[in-house]
RNA sequence: GCCGAAAUGGCGGAACAGGCAGACGCAAAGGACUUAAAAUCCUUCGGAGAUCCUAUCUCCGUGCCGGUUCAAAUCCGGCUUUCGGCACCA
């Protein structure tokens, strides 16, 4: 079969039928399967792309098959920070740029063969796309979930321009390597926050990996405690938070972050200069490095005290970095003698270690950082840590000076960029009235397109006037638009609910269709996004539910990362490396079908792995012998009586479709193509019978084109044709397995003695274990390896195994 | 550094919830067919050893060290290496 012809004559007839079109009017039978869509960055699709769509779209298939009336959405995440730098540095325009990407990649996925929904295709840098994107901005700001505060950048010196974390390469600018300093702006944020609590609940709902639900929960971090105030000598006060507060009488200092707002205020005159020092340090220093458990800790004494709130002691304060103002308070208490960092910090600068819980006998060594009873505490001696934790926090709340609280490690949600090719964010600045939301009828905000992208200080946007100068919505008055765009993670926060209605043009999506729709019932793709989209896709969703639009909690149903395809030599993919292998060359040379075979057989879908095209010839030839055989079962005549041959063969054909379809399931596709290869394996020595039965065997090979088709779609509807099955094999339904078929008289068993198998046996089948226990004892071969010592203990498991013990 | 994973023959990978390690393939070797080659088909294929030397048996073997168990690739403790993420790549 020549397989390319195949595929274009087919393709061509699908998209000519529309056989991969939702059907609307059997929405109660629906399936959303959903891979994530592509982000255009360069023209082509590249072996990630092929890994993700072509087995998932088997999945799809295989789906359809069963009965499903799948949807199987495709689209293009098209704004983002990769085409902007390609314009500055190229001077093609990111629009011109992405838009030629995405025409390629377009054709590039329909030659996959794969069974997208194109009449649903979304592409988020069209005007008819972001104007939904920013909706999706106004709703959660008039729901107060988004507002602008203060934050830090990276920010180059030289080149005057916000990098991304990407364009820092060891602390320096990627293109003058200039050092990189943080340097706060004002941005917009979305409150994530205020869903952390049920971001994390939901998480025991959904049929996700668990690995990757323990990434969320990690990353949300929830921590229980309190909140204590600490007030200063000249009366300020800053809060400090902690899950220990049983140790509260052993703290001897108290560290804030060097950005912290009161730092300056706290400054005694004679350390100013070097307190600036240690700040400019600090800003030069990555969050993952100040966050590091093995660096050396600095800190530096502020020349000032705060008040202990409840001995009233004098307590020298520090700022270091390794505290970060983004989590907590940005301050925390140290608690040198039960708490490794503060320990060490301690030691360093000759503060007082001041041991307030003991443990058991014995356990003298400090840092002691278990929990324990109260020492050296005042009234709160003798007490548990846990109970002293809450009677401590009752005290300070009755002192006001302090509350239990509920503290997460999850950070409010940056949205705002400094950047041209994004969603603008449709608000308005009037020097009267304040930040106005752009009216909704007024949507899209369009992003213009001449513009210089050249970094000078400034987002480009600000520089284009005709874009920037606007009147106020409310007053008339000139105002200025906001110059910054939204993150592309806005963008891919609510592309699955806008694909079941995607030309819609009055709404972002009609609630009610969307509620049938949704969730998605399968998402797949990388791991990469476990705690970014992954968690802004459900924050998105349940926002959107609490503003009335959906009344789903959960987005994604079930999910599936599949695994990572590296470079030949271990490595991941990259030009720089030069071990980037591109589908182009296979698919040229073996067919579409070929290649998304080799994926699937080649690898463990969920591990990935460094590629190795070794295997690719075996899956052409698989597909060969599977043509071969099944042709020639066509050719056949002549019948006879069922006998041991056909119900051999009629056991393994019931087994592959069992194992087929409970593999795909779960996403086991290298395994399933095992069993299909088995069962061709199967037929060809069935072919050796002298005598066969041609009705039965054109059975077999029906079933096996049924068996193969979600697998090899091309190849198996042409065959499917050549046997004169009706169009299309996709209309068929999936073999099912005869469990009556896989019956068998007698199992093979292990005979073990004392866990070391000795002998095989074939026992009947359908004895239980104490049956099973019984036979095995009574046969002879086991009398001669009991070698006459007396049998202490037999465990038997039916269907696997006897163990003897001597 | 922190969070999350992974490690099985020469290679890709199987092994469902602790029960026969190596399914299915690749590569390799031998053979059949052929004038020859390709293709195809058949056989062997973790390592070491023993024997009445090619379907008989023994020992070792799932990254490393230890443990639990009648039984461990699988569970527990401690390492090593590799991969994903760490909030402005998406």
């Amino acid at each position: 079969m020549d397989l390319k012809e195949v595929e274009k004559k087919w393709q061509k007839i699908w998209e000519e039928r529309k056989l991969h079109e939702f059907d609307y009017g059997n929405i109660s039978s629906k399936l959303y399967v959903l891979e994530m869509f592509s982000y255009p960055s360069a023209a082509k699709l590249h072996i990630g792309h092929w890994y993700n769509y072509g087995p998932t779209d088997t999945y799809a298939r295989f789906k359809r098959m069963q009965g499903f009336n799948v949807f199987q959405p495709m689209g293009f995440d098209a704004f983002g920070l990769p085409a902007e730098n390609y314009a500055i540095k190229t001077g093609i325009h990111p629009k011109d740029n992405t838009l030629a990407n995405i025409a390629t990649m377009r054709e590039q996925l329909k030659a996959i063969g794969g069974m997208f929904d194109w009449s649903a295709e979304v592409v988020t840098c069209m005007p008819d796309y972001y104007k939904w994107t920013q909706w999706m901005f106004l709703q959660l700001y008039k729901n107060s979930l988004a507002y602008r505060k203060e934050a830090p950048v990276n920010w180059c010196p030289s080149c005057q321009t916000v990098l991304a974390n990407e364009q820092v390469i060891d602390g320096s600018c990627e293109r003058c390597h200039a050092k990189v300093l943080r340097k706060n702006l004002t941005q917009w944020f979305f409150k994530i926050t205020a869903y952390a609590e049920e971001l994390l609940e939901g998480l025991d709902e959904i049929d996700w990996p668990e690995k990757t639900k323990l990434m969320q929960r990690n990353w949300i971090g929830k921590s229980v405690g309190g909140e204590i105030e600490f007030k200063t000598e000249n009366g300020d006060s800053f809060k400090v938070f902690t899950t220990r507060a049983d140790t509260l009488f052993g703290v001897s200092y108290v560290v804030l972050a060097p950005e912290h707002e009161l730092v300056d205020k706290l400054t005694a005159p004679g350390q100013r200069e070097a307190v600036e020092r240690y700040k400019f340090q600090s800003a030069m220093t990555t969050e993952i490095d100040r966050m590091s458990t093995v660096r050396e800790k600095t800190g530096l004494f502020l020349g000032s005290y705060a008040i202990h709130p409840l001995t009233g002691e004098k307590i020298p304060i520090y700022i270091a970095d390794y505290v970060l103002v983004s989590y907590g308070t940005g301050a925390v208490m140290g608690v040198p003698a039960h708490d490794e960092r503060d320990f060490e910090f301690a030691k360093k600068y000759g503060l007082p270690i001041k041991r307030v819980i003991k443990g058991e006998e014995g356990k003298d060594e400090l840092p002691f950082v278990e929990p324990g009873v109260l020492v050296d505490s005042g009234e709160f001696s003798g007490m548990g840590s846990e109970a002293a934790k809450d009677a401590i926090m009752e005290k300070l709340k009755t002192l006001g000076s302090g509350q239990k609280k509920v503290n997460y490690r999850l950070r409010d949600w940056l949205v705002s960029r400094q950047r041209y090719w994004g969603a603008p964010i449709p608000i308005i600045h009037c020097p009267r009235c304040g930040e106005v939301p752009v009216p909704e009828e007024d949507l899209p905000v369009e992003l213009p397109y001449d513009m210089v992208f050249t970094p000078d200080g400034q987002s480009p946007l600000a520089k284009c006037e005709q874009f920037v100068n606007t009147v106020c919505p409310k007053c008339g008055a000139p105002a200025k638009r906001d110059s910054d765009t939204l993150d592309t993670f806005v963008c891919s926060s609510w592309y699955f609910l806008r694909y079941p209605d995607a030309k819609n043009s009055q709404k972002p999506f009609d609630s009610e269709l969307i509620n049938k729709m949704l969730p998605v019932d399968k998402y797949v793709g990388g791991a990469e996004h476990a705690c970014m989209h992954l968690l802004y896709a459900r924050f998105f969703t349940k926002a959107l539910r609490d503003m009335g639009y959906l009344n789903f909690d959960e987005p994604f149903k079930s999910l599936v990362h599949q695994g990572v395809i590296l470079g030949p030599d271990g490595n991941r993919m990259s030009k720089s490396r030069g071990n980037v292998v591109s589908p182009d060359t296979y698919i040229e040379k073996y067919g579409t079908d070929i290649f998304r075979l080799y994926l699937m057989f080649g690898f463990s879908y969920i591990e990935g792995g460094p590629w190795n095209d070794d295997g690719i010839k075996a899956v052409s030839r698989f597909i060969d012998r599977a043509e071969k055989i099944v042709l020639k079962a066509f050719s056949m005549e002549g019948s006879k009586q069922i006998g041991p041959a056909e119900r051999d063969l009629d056991c393994v054909k019931n087994y592959t479709i069992k194992q087929v379809s409970a593999d795909l399931e779960v996403f086991g596709f290298n395994t399933s193509i095992a069993r299909l290869m088995e069962l061709v394996n199967a037929m060809y020595k069935y072919d050796q019978e002298s005598q066969k039965d041609a009705e039965f065997f054109k059975a077999c090979a029906r079933d096996l084109v049924l068996l193969i088709a979600p697998f090899a779609p091309h190849f198996a509807e042409e065959l499917w044709e050549m046997i004169g099955g009706p169009f299309s094999v996709f209309k068929q339904r999936y073999p099912k397995c005869d469990e009556k078929a896989l019956v068998r008289d007698e199992v093979e068993i292990a005979i073990q003695v004392n866990g070391k198998v000795r002998a095989r046996v074939n026992v009947p089948s359908q004895l239980d274990r104490e049956q099973l226990e019984k036979y095995v004892l009574t046969l002879q071969q086991v009398e001669e390896l009991a070698q006459g010592k007396p049998v202490k203990k037999v465990i038997a498991v039916p269907g696997k195994l006897v163990n003897i013990v001597l």
